[in-house]
DNA sequence: CGCCTATATGTAGAAGAATAAGGTATGAAG
DNA sequence: CTTCATACCTTATTCTTCTACATATAGGCG
């Protein structure tokens, strides 16, 4: 199955939205996907090939720690909680992003002339 | 010499800036690059590595076209032009990225309980 | 003249991440 | 008992970026 709203997230973004959904409280892969995708409003597919090579990434990196655990609804399911060095990252990297779009928005609306 | 502001470009966003900047009229490489480090007051440093082979890629993808000319200083280099297709490549493109900084600041922001 | 810097173009190799496409297993619903 | 949604995972491919290197010319300076 296709996503309907063909929008390819731009490398190195998803770390950023998985960090920022765990921020939130412990959660698990495929919720972190779900929840991504209802915050954008159906704009956002997840795919499960990039989710979990990106959980392990940041868990590797320290930046997330998990154990296993049953969900609500009676399944194993792997948490993902937030570590102190996962939480110091989020902020910076969130702070870069904005510092990101702040100069593409300002090329983007640039006129010819601008220093 | 390395840059300064350690800060990489997400994948997809150098040919978006680099097609906004030829809009504003013919220009060769070397200056598309001194223009981005200029308009985003030394924040951002576009490599020669990628931005040559982002040039050949907007070219060979009909976005731009390009040829030779003499520099006002008396050097040749390549001029590029922005295509009729590269016109509406970079209207779609900014609006897909206007649409995505929107989304990912939606969740960036949002709060635990946000639907 | 020789040297250095800025201009101007390019390539090669490696790293990194997203995608496509597959696989395993369980609970609930029909 | 078959199908669907949940929940995890991997492999191969593709694409972009970065680092580093390579080439060449114009202008300034000693």
């Amino acid at each position: 199955m296709k996503h309907d709203s063909g929008f390819d997230l731009p490398q190195g973004t998803l770390d950023l939205l998985i960090l920022k959904v765990v921020a939130h409280g412990p959660i698990h892969g495929y919720a972190i996907a779900q929840r991504i995708r209802q915050m954008s409003r159906n704009a956002l597919e997840v795919q499960q090939g990039s989710l979990y090579p990106a959980l392990h990434r940041l868990e590797y990196k320290k930046y997330l720690n998990a154990d296993w655990k049953l969900t609500e609804t009676g399944r194993e399911a792997r948490f993902y909680r937030l570590t102190s060095r996962g939480k110091a990252h989020l902020e910076s990297e969130t702070a870069s992003w904005e510092r990101l779009t702040e100069i593409v928005g300002l090329i983007l609306q640039g006129s010819p002339g601008e220093a």
